[in-house]
DNA sequence: TGATCAAAATTGGTCAACCAAAATTACTTT
DNA sequence: AAAGTAATTTTGGTTGACCAATTTTGATCA
């Protein structure tokens, strides 16, 4: 009933294998479909099929009437579909990203930026409230970050450039979608951490006031650093199906 | 005459559209490769070709003699793309985003890196000389950039992080996919720009050879600045068909 | 009534022939 | 020679017919 190996994905590690034995070089043509065909004693349909799913993934690119041209060395790693980053690995990106992104924000934050972030945090503050109100209902909700996922968007939208803004919103997408994510979320019942984050993204808001780009950007590093160590912290407890899913990541330089 | 479109993707954008719009549930048997055909009105090899890039991307899984059958929501990771952002927004964010990427890929760079690197120059290097052989041909080409963007993927992989490596692909997608880069690659017969690009390209390896976050980063950014200028310049000549669109970017929601 | 098995229908898999775009070649013109 | 151009070749694109695996149907028998 399951056993259905797709025979053009063979035919694409055929084809990978053979470039690697050839040595192509980025930028030069392959072989043509019907040679393809012939050197691996199938169809041209099949050998479109696997040129198709090597395109899909980058390796390749097809132009009509000319032929079939190498973009990437196939012998690197397929990117493995990021459905489940681990979080430790997320909040190391972040820290890169999103740091830099509060340094730039610091030179074109307005005065009416300054106030929304205001209000985010102001909701931040009263989801911490209610929820410390109803401490004994442990399930905590993704709704609960809406004044977090504001705030960092707001910082994002501060630099007035919205491949930035685009750029934090994927990054938070991908942490909404984690399954890593959705564990962690029914684990923070300890309110002190919230608290804590507050604090950072009150600290951030400082420095972007101030107009400090060096003070905005460590101050988001530290942030992300922080929640990391908490992560840490989190994970100490003593729950096998809880450890397997996190990573090792290597703290920041400073730079 | 860059008429790359492949039009299996066509068809399946169409499907995807297809599966929210008749709310499918994870699991469900989709349409037969005969029905969507006759919906889409086209060939079964297309709709076999399209469903066979949501396969490798991992929305659908197709068993032989059954059916093809719903994996993931296609509303997950759809791609925004046509946002035709405008080069200088997108160079800015790039100058951002890179320069962070670079500075932190300074302190976590292994030989192995570097090595990759110099064979990424080495290519570009031979594809500016190609290029100015034939110099007769104006039509440069996608695949002459084939170095440029490895090298930048390569800076990025050196972070030993997905995330990163991931964000710098989708800028260079952006860029890619992006109208003005079209019209642009039929402009830049003056080789000095590309051969000062390379030069760029050298001091940011020498940056990270010697582990040096803060050249690097630096260096990063000012061969984006660069770039940027390199743009302005070839705005200035009088072809008001290039100029409408080079500034074209968008401006953030206010609310 | 229920189980079993084989025929029939359905579905994706494969191939070969033909189509159109692009590149190349051969020829003409200057 | 050099440049232009039309003819030819090469290349991926597309189609329809047929193949093989699976599912469904329904007749058969305990």
């Amino acid at each position: 009933m399951e056993n259905d190996a797709r025979r053009y994905q063979d035919i694409a590690q055929e084809l990978r294998d053979h470039i690697l034995e050839k040595r192509y070089q980025i930028g030069d043509r392959l072989l043509t479909e019907r040679q393809m065909a012939e050197q691996f004693c199938v169809g041209r349909s099949m050998v479109r099929d696997a040129v198709i799913m090597l395109e899909v993934q980058g390796f390749v690119q097809v132009r009509k009437g000319s032929g079939i041209y190498l973009l990437r060395d196939p012998s690197e790693q397929m990117q493995p579909l990021e459905n489940d980053i681990g979080p430790f690995e997320l909040l190391q990106a972040r820290q890169v990203l999103e740091g830099a992104i509060a340094g730039f924000a610091a030179a074109m934050v307005t005065k009416n930026d300054i106030l929304r972030m205001r209000d985010a945090l102001e909701m931040e503050n009263r989801a911490i409230n209610a929820l410390e109100a109803n401490e004994h209902n442990s399930e905590t909700d993704l709704r609960d970050y809406a004044g977090d996922e504001a705030f960092h968007r707001l910082v994002a939208e501060a630099t007035q450039n919205s491949v930035l803004v685009q750029n934090v919103q994927d990054l938070w997408d991908l942490r909404k979608h984690s399954r890593m994510w959705k564990q962690l979320h029914h684990r923070i019942f300890d309110m002190s951490y919230r608290r804590q984050w507050l604090k950072d993204h009150q600290q951030i808001l400082a420095a972007l006031q101030s107009r400090d780009a060096v003070a905005a950007r460590r101050a988001m590093q530290q942030h992300l650093a922080g929640v990391s160590e908490t992560l840490m912290t989190l994970s100490d407890v003593d729950d096998p199906d809880f450890d397997g899913f996190l990573f090792s990541a290597n703290s920041l330089p400073a730079s």
